[in-house]
DNA sequence: ATCTATTGATAAAG
DNA sequence: TCTTTATCAATAGAT
């Protein structure tokens, strides 16, 4: 069609091929959508042009992901690669061992028993005790641990409050001397330091944890 | 182009949609072919009746892995780097899953207790206990099962016991009926059937199972 | 781009 | 489905 028929073949004039390829370009993008239209058809059509430009119909109907598995498998072609096939073969996989875990996982808690022989139900029962031996044993060292921990606890503010004892002592003996001599050189009224007497503990107690200080405590005057 | 000019919309009728598909499926194909010789031009279409069947043409010179790469990269379409991403995701879920039933799983054996709070292992303790009493419980149901089979399984062969003696009674009455005649009318010494007496048991017992013909049996005349 | 002679595609019928 | 054929559409080459 044209002032001439023409040979199927490379237009070496470049800018003839341009022109050409410009021209079918429109020619085929109309056919494209008209057989889609027409036919219920889905077509994808893409085309590049020799300088690299690219051009495309996709039937609006079309998914473009869902065309392409469809191509591939209907012509037997990879069009993603091989690592592409690794995932989801790797993914195959890890759902089946996940499905076992599952299974195991019901089984340990009691659950669907029914599929299992009397050998399975006896590992079952061996495996649950030994589990449950090791889970009581974990418990009561830790317990153990706990009693441990709390009678230090206990000794450490034993000896924290003989030590505030002390220094309460200390402190009263201090007080005594200072109030005599006040009485002496003053000689007004008789008194108690009350707002010291009042709260003889006033000052903030921090519990603190038994370090090795301990032992300066016990070498103290108390 | 044809005995008339035609609409470009949904053909209705069904066999006219697809005398309409095959010639300008053909025609299509034809001019991609020709743009790609022509033009030197890449093209990749592909055309899907309304039926689903597939029809492809390829640039002969065009790698499809690398006009569907040049396509994603020039359209900003991801073709299978989503389908890609996606899998990797879900590879990393189901992995972090796994991990999480591996770790349930060896907690459960007893194993790996230590990053665990009293809380988690009084928690464990119990799951543990409760599955070990379901695990018991089946066991005890198939040994009562399995009691109850067998001490079925006795009655029969008791009842077979007794059915054999039967007819073993039978047999030898009737041989002995047999003798009694031979010896009477021959009066040749006197005499057990003893290749029968030594194997009374000698023909094949098939033990069976118990079935609705016992009942045949305890009707019999032992 | 636009024009147009000419070939190509195809709708409808057989 | 395949062919025929009248008609419309596409386009080669020129401007």
């Amino acid at each position: 069609m044209g002032r001439g028929k023409i040979e199927i073949k490379r237009i070496e004039n470049s800018s003839n091929r341009q022109v050409t390829f410009s021209k079918r370009k429109q020619g085929i993008l109309k056919k494209a959508k008209e057989i889609s239209v027409l036919c219920d058809a889905n077509v994808f059509l893409i085309l590049f042009s020799s300088a690299g430009k690219m051009y495309e119909y996709t039937s609006p109907s079309a998914n473009l992901e869902n065309i392409l598995t469809r191509y591939q498998t209907a012509s037997g072609k990879k069009l993603w690669d091989a690592r592409h096939e690794y995932l989801n073969h790797e993914l195959d996989r890890i759902k089946k061992e996940h499905d076992n875990m599952q299974i195991e996982l019901r089984h340990l808690n009691g659950e669907d028993l029914s599929s299992l022989s009397v050998i399975d139900l006896r590992n079952l029962e061996d495996s649950l005790q030994i589990g449950y031996e090791n889970v009581i044993l974990k418990k009561t060292q830790w317990m153990y641990n706990e009693l441990e921990r709390l009678k230090q606890n206990g000794d450490a503010i034993d000896e924290e409050n003989r030590r505030l004892r002390c220094l309460l002592k200390q402190q009263d003996a201090a007080l005594c001397d200072l109030t005599d001599f006040d009485l002496g050189s003053n000689k007004k009224g008789k008194g108690n330091p009350s707002h010291l007497g009042m709260q003889p503990f006033g000052f903030h107690v921090q519990p603190i944890q038994p370090n090795l200080q301990h032992n300066k405590f016990k070498s103290g005057p108390c």
